[in-house]
DNA sequence: GCACTATATATCGGCATGCGACATATGCAT
DNA sequence: ATGCATATGTCGCATGCCGATATATAGTGC
């Protein structure tokens, strides 16, 4: 799973969000440090929604303007969870071996 | 980063490798989850040449079979534990969610 | 001797993905 | 009127992953 992808579904996480919204909850949620671009959201949500981890929820027109929400499904709620198992694995096992070897305590 | 250039460089930290050695350390360090493929490793550790991460150490030849080197350098250390944060801090926020909503529990 | 496997290097082309640029439209402030 | 924030979406380029392929040596099984 891509980082941006990671995100989307993080995003979605309790409530449905429209797409601008989405964008605007990961730049909060990663702290600034992932700009999803509009560019690649909605490539993110047609494979997100293929695969059957978010689903369309509703259509909504506020101030004149379409709003289309997306909701997590139960298997994207799973998946997202075994990612951030996996990311969290990933960067304990980087930390880990970083903490072993101080530099100049090279084997 | 890419989760393969992230496991490049953790199979680096501490002893330098060659080619073959890092396809198997990965998949060790990363409980078989990761399988880093050769068509893969070699785009990958040119990248990390070029962007200063890695270098090249040695050569020796084992068994008749040439082994090629890499190690890895002060800023490829230093990249990595910055990602590694990253990747921490990622999980974390996905985790914080997913326990703030449980399943029913929609605002 | 011959085939197969493991070790070890490397290249090539297809496919997926990220993103800048662009297109379109409304409401609000200047 | 001009521009900005909100909101949707498309297109094409560049990057990156990986299967397939090529080359070469040493050891094992038949």
């Amino acid at each position: 799973m891509t980082e941006q992808a990671f995100f989307v579904l993080t995003a979605l996480v309790g409530e449905p969000r429209h797409g601008y919204g989405i964008v605007g909850e990961v730049a909060e949620l990663s702290g600034g440090r992932v700009s999803l671009r509009v560019g690649t959201l909605y490539g993110v949500l047609d494979r997100l929604v293929a695969e059957g981890l978010v689903e369309p929820d509703r259509e909504e027109v506020a101030n004149g303007r379409l709003r289309r929400y997306y909701r997590l499904t139960e298997r994207g709620r799973d998946e997202l969870a075994t990612e951030a198992d996996r990311q969290a694995a990933n960067a304990r096992a980087a930390v880990a071996r970083l903490r072993a070897w101080r530099p100049g305590e090279a084997t």
